[in-house]
DNA sequence: CGAACTTTTGACAAGCATCAACACGTGTGG
DNA sequence: CCACACGTGTTGATGCTTGTCAAAAGTTCG
C-alpha cells in the first residue's frame, strides 16, 4: 500500500461523519506515514508511554483496554478497519490506556505534529478530527450505562447490536453476519463479566433465536428481537451526524 | 455577573492546561453569553434535544446521567463549578444524554455558532477546547474500568477520590474535607450499585478511618488509604497537561 | 498426532439486589 | 410551637445474579 492509499482511507472515514474540501483532501493525502503489519496480541500504544504518533488501524481489529491493580482487564472499545485509533494521542501526553491487536492487521502511523499542524491550520480538518473524538466519547458514555445498569444478557447482546451497525457502517460485514474476532474471554473483559458468564449468556441468546453461528462467527437470526434484548438504540453512534463548514 | 466575569472564569479553567496569548483572551472574552440561576433537578440538556448552545456551570454542581430502556439511571459524570459541560453540544448534533443541576448554581450559555468560529479561527483556542474533550473522554474510560472491574466498595472510594482531586484542581477545597452534594443514591447511580448497598460501603470506609463526615460532607481522614481502596492513580485526570503551541 | 487455546459443563460460593421497615433531620403549615 | 410530611439514611432478612473453581470436550495449528 502506497501513504497515498493508506491516508486515502483515513480520508473516507472522515469523510463518513464531514465535509472536506479539495485542498483538505490534498492536505490529509499529504501526510507523512509508516506503515506496518502486526499480529494478533500485539500492542501498538502502551499505558504509560508518552505517544508520538497517531495510529490508523488499516484492516484488521483492535481493542483498547485498561488494567486494575489487582490483575482485572477492562477493554473500553473495540476498533474497527479504517478507524483512528489514537487522535487523544495528538494532544494528550501520556497514554492512559493500551491498545492492542486483536487479529492481525495493518497499522499506519502518522507523527503527531503532523496531525496537528493539518488539524490547526485547516479548520474542515480540525473539525473533523474533533468531531471523530466527540463520537468516541458518546460510545465511551454508552458503555458506562451498558456495564454499569444492565444486567449480563443484556449487555452483551447491546455489545454485539454496536458491533453489527459499526461493521455494517464501515461496509464490512452485510448486518446479517460477520467473523467475530472476539473470543469469550475478550467479550468478557468488554463487558465486565467472567468468561464462563459469557458463555452462557451467548447460550442463552442463542436458544432465543436471536443470533446464530458458533465459535467466531455470529448470524444475526433476529435483529429486531437482538435490538431489543440489547435495549439498544443507534443514537449514540452519532452514524447520521453529517458536518458541513458553515452547519 | 457580566458576561465577562463569567467568561474569565470559563478562561481559567482553559489555562488550567492550556496556554493562551492575549489575542486568544480578548476573543474568549467577547464572547456572547447569557447567565440563568437553576434549582437542584434542573434539567440544562434533555437527551435527545437538538442543542443550539454549550453550557458553562459558573457554580454549583451538575451530574451527566443516561436512562436505560426499563428505566435504570447511570450518572456518567459529575461536572464542578467552572467546568464546560456541554462541549460536544459544539458539534454533536442531538444530545445522547442529560445534564441536570445537583445544587443551586448558576450556569452561562454561549451559542454553538459562536464556539465554533472561535475555536475554527484562533487555533490556540481550539485546541484547548479539543484538549477538555480529550480529557473527558480519559476519564469516562476510567469510568468503564471503575464500574466494569471493580468491586462495590474500590468502586466507591474510587469516585470520592477523584472528587477529592478535582476538588482540590479546581480550588474548591483543601483536599482534606468537601461537602458532598450527592445524595446515597445519586452515588449509586454513578457507580452503578443499589442506594443500599452504597451505605454499606460508605460505613465500610467510615468503619476503617478512610473517610469521616456524616450526611452529605466527606472528610477524607486517610488519603493514602483511601486511594489504595480505591485503586486510585490519578493519571486519568490528566491535570499536569500543560501544553503550549510549538510542544 | 499432540500441544495449546477456547468453549462448555457442573457444583458451589459470594456479592450485591430486593423488599420492607424504621430512624433521623428539615421544612411547612396549622 | 407542635404536628406532619417528605426526603434521606440505616438496618435486617432473604434470594438471585454472577463469580469461582475445576474438569472435560472441542478446535486449531504446527
Amino acid at each position: 500500500m502506497t501513504n497515498r492509499q493508506i491516508l486515502a482511507s483515513m480520508m473516507r472515514k472522515l469523510e463518513t461523519r464531514s465535509q472536506l474540501s479539495d485542498t483538505d483532501r490534498a492536505a490529509i493525502l499529504a501526510l507523512p506515514c509508516r506503515e506496518e503489519t502486526r499480529e494478533p496480541g500485539s500492542t501498538i500504544v502502551r499505558e504509560g508511554d508518552r505517544a508520538e504518533s497517531c495510529c490508523v488501524l488499516l484492516s484488521g481489529f483492535a481493542y483498547r483496554s485498561k488494567v486494575t491493580g489487582d490483575g482485572g482487564r477492562q477493554i473500553v472499545s473495540i476498533q474497527l478497519a479504517g478507524e483512528i485509533v489514537d487522535l487523544h494521542n495528538a494532544l494528550l501526553g501520556v497514554a492512559d490506556h493500551s491498545v492492542q491487536m486483536l487479529t492481525r492487521g495493518n497499522v499506519a502511523f502518522i507523527p503527531r505534529s503532523a496531525i496537528q499542524e493539518l488539524a490547526f491550520s485547516l479548520p474542515a480538518v480540525g473539525r473533523a478530527l474533533w468531531l471523530e473524538t466527540l463520537v468516541d466519547g458518546s460510545v465511551y458514555r454508552e458503555w458506562i450505562m451498558n456495564v454499569g445498569r444492565r444486567d449480563a444478557r443484556t449487555r452483551l447482546a447491546h455489545l454485539l447490536c454496536e458491533l453489527t451497525v459499526r461493521l455494517k457502517a464501515a461496509g464490512l460485514g452485510d448486518g446479517n453476519g460477520y467473523h467475530l474476532p472476539l473470543t469469550q474471554e475478550q467479550l468478557a473483559d468488554a463487558t465486565g463479566l467472567t468468561p464462563v458468564h459469557v458463555n452462557r449468556m451467548i447460550q442463552s441468546l442463542r436458544s432465543q433465536q436471536l443470533i446464530g453461528g458458533n465459535q467466531r462467527s455470529i448470524v444475526i437470526e433476529d435483529w429486531e428481537g437482538l435490538q431489543l434484548a440489547g435495549d439498544f438504540n443507534p443514537a449514540y453512534l452519532h452514524s447520521e451526524t453529517i458536518q458541513g463548514h458553515s452547519d
